[in-house]
Parts: C-alpha cells; structure tokens; sequence
DNA sequence: CTTTGAAATGACTGGTGGGTCATTATTTTG
DNA sequence: CAAAATAATGACCCACCAGTCATTTCAAAG
C-alpha cells in the first residue's frame, strides 16, 4: 500500500493536464497547439508534461481515448434503462445532448480533429481510438435491438448510426454558431423523426 | 479575344493542380502534405504552385470552395426535380451517395478537414467556406419545403441537417472500411427510416 | 535569328515547435 | 541533518517546410 500516495498524486496530476489540454486542443485545434502553451497553461514546465505523456500525440489520444470510454458507458446505461425502442431512442438522443452540453470541449475535440485521428502516424493509437468508436456504435446498436421485434426489417446498427450522425450535425452547428440555438427543440424535432418518419402523426 | 488562349491555359494548369492536391490532401491530411510534394506530383516545381495559388491555405480551400459549390448544384437540382417529401427525400439520399462513389477523395477531405477549416488563420477563407456550407443546408431544406404541407410540424431544416449527418456517418463508415460496405442497402435504409420512421411499415 | 517578356525553376532562408537532457529543486529515507 | 532518490526545469538542438527570388527556360513576335 506504500505505492498509492506517490501513484494518487500522479494520477491526479495527469487528470489536471488532461483537462486543461483538452480545453487548449478544442479552442484552437491539434496543430496550433503547442507543448510549450499547454505547459503553461497547465503551470508546469515543458519538459514535465514529457514525464507524464510520451509525446504530443500521446497526451491528445489519451484525451480522446479516456473520455470516449465515459461517454459511451454513460449512453448505454440511459439505454439499458429504457424501456421499448421508442423510449430507448428518446433516451440515447436525449442522453447525447445532455453529454454534450456537459463536455463542450470533447465535442469540439471529436468533430474538428477526425482528420487528426485519420492520418496519425501513430497506428497503435490510431487503431485503438478507431476500434473504439466502432464497438460504441456497435453497442449502441445492439442496446436497440433489444427493443426491436425479431422479424424488424431495420438494421438496428444503421439505425444507430443514423442516430448519432444526426445529432452529430446540430450539435457541431449548435457549437459554431454566434446565435442561440435551441436545443430542446432541436432535440424534440429529431426523436420525433426517428420515431415517426415524416409522416403526419401525433407528436410528443 | 487575343488573351483566350493563354487565359485558356492557365484555367487549365489552375484545375489540373486542383485535382492533384485534392487526392493527395484526401490521401494524406492537410498538415502531412507538403508544397514540395503537391509540385512533385503535379510534374510542376513548387514555385510554380505560388503562381497560381498565393498560399498552401488558398489553395487546399480552393478545392473545397468550387467542388462544394457543384455539389451543391448537383444536390438542389435533383431535388428539383424530385416530386413529393418522399421522393425529394429519396432524391436527396441517391445524389448524396452517388456523389460519393464518384467523388472520394473530395468527401474524404471534407470529414477529414472539419478542423483545418474551423482552425484556418486566413478568416477570409473561413468565413466563406462556413457560409457556403450554411447556405447549402439552408437551400436543401428549402428544396425539401416545397413539398410539405403547410401545416407540418416537421422543421425543414432539421429535417435537411438530420438527413446530410446520417449520411455522412455511413459514408465515413465506407470510406476508412477495410471490408466491403453494401452502399445500396444502406441507401434504402435510411431512405425508409426518414420517410417511416421505426414504425413497421411496407419497405421500399 | 534575335529580341523580349512571360513562365518556370529550385536552392535558399527564416521561423517554428517537438522533443531532449544536464542541471536544479524537492521530497523521502536513514 | 545528510544522503539518496525522485520530480521539475527550460535552454538548447535540429528537422521540417512554407514561401521567396535571382536565375534560367521557353515561346511568341518581328
């Protein structure tokens, strides 16, 4: 039990350097970030961030990596206490924008740095992020199928996909623009869509 | 008319690079292509780059200034002649894709590079790619207006906006996939999911 | 064939920023 | 309190590359 003081504060640390370099990186994107603004921003030196994070790359993929794995554990315990598919996609979308306005800046983050991710020359990073976001979506999909009738004629994994690229696009407009958007609206208008189609019917 | 000629030529030199830069941009992310390569590839000198483009960031938002705006052509025009919510709607997914299949690298370059556009030092260049893309969603929700019923709940916008994000998670999904993708599948997929929703309905 | 001016070249420069490591400060241990 | 171990520092190095410009090539005109 010797180790857990040294190990605590360590771990502490690194939290604290996470979270202001991932304020940094969604304010002003990977690449006009420097080690040297995150050091100070952080209040360490240069050199210190080295003894916590390999390199760049490293400290931003672990950003990504760490918070992803909160989110998706957050979405898929709001849809495993859903009831039918109905109930289960109100709740993933509601539970996507609840997220996000809670973590502004990992929004940011995953929207602006895809290209980042994309052409890393880091592989085993790239892979491990890539993979991650495949299961999630796979999870997400299979939540879903939970409450869906055998014999549907609906991809469940489409489906979730769908999902999440819809309410990808309004929350990426909804962080870029000057103006208020409202949300609920926004939110309200997509669980109906998804639920009813365009057909004329009751709405919630 | 003297002028033609060499005017001519120089239209021509200006496209060629255009369509060179935009594979390698799409095949190796913005800030891993150099001028030095673009030239090479191009069978030019790098000076030579500098006579038709003032910077790398004029010309990377070339490429996506003047192909959007055909896509964008390409899109409303379908849409016009496209009758119905349903068949605008099915319109607006087909042209998406084949848009897609013949176009790549450009769409590559436009997930990829989010972050470089919102990230750009020249505002110039920001502001008009960031409206152009505005506007393009604006005039597909209007296409899709016309054929509404007045009294529709369903805001057009949202509809337009939920329709490009779907989209465009499924053709991420395609473009990084190592194994082969069912474009059509997905196609109607999400074509039946707009216009039914998740209510059980005949298929297309 | 010569002249003239536009087009193309690519060696060079200057600024930048990731990453290192010898040195210094701090904490822990004996 | 001293010695040893650990943490933190930041000046420095150097690879990289956008952008320049003096020089050369080319083409058209006379």
């Amino acid at each position: 039990m010797a180790p857990t003081i040294k190990a605590r504060r360590r771990k502490q640390h690194r939290l604290e350097i996470l979270t202001t370099a991932e304020q940094i990186f969604a304010r002003q994107g990977y690449h006009t970030t420097t080690m040297e603004t995150v050091a100070e921003e952080c209040g360490w030196s240069k050199g210190t961030l080295y003894l916590y994070f390999k390199n760049k790359e490293d400290l931003f993929f672990s950003i990504l990596i760490e918070k992803m794995e909160h989110f998706s554990e957050t979405l898929l315990s709001e849809l495993k206490n859903s009831e039918g598919l109905e109930g289960k996609i109100a709740a993933l979308i509601e539970a996507q924008f609840q997220f996000l306005t809670e973590n502004k800046h990992f929004f940011q983050l995953v929207i602006a740095e895809q290209g980042k991710v994309m052409h890393s020359s880091d592989s085993g990073l790239r892979e491990k992020l890539v993979t991650q976001q495949q299961t999630h979506v796979y999870e997400l999909s299979q939540a879903l199928k939970e409450g869906m009738p055998e014999d549907s004629k609906i991809d469940s994994s489409i489906l979730a996909g769908s999902i999440v690229g819809a309410v990808n696009v309004h929350q990426l407009n909804w962080l870029m623009a000057t103006d208020s958007v409202d949300l609920s609206h926004i939110k309200s208008q997509i669980t109906s869509l998804f639920i009813n189609g365009i057909l004329p019917h009751e709405n919630n």
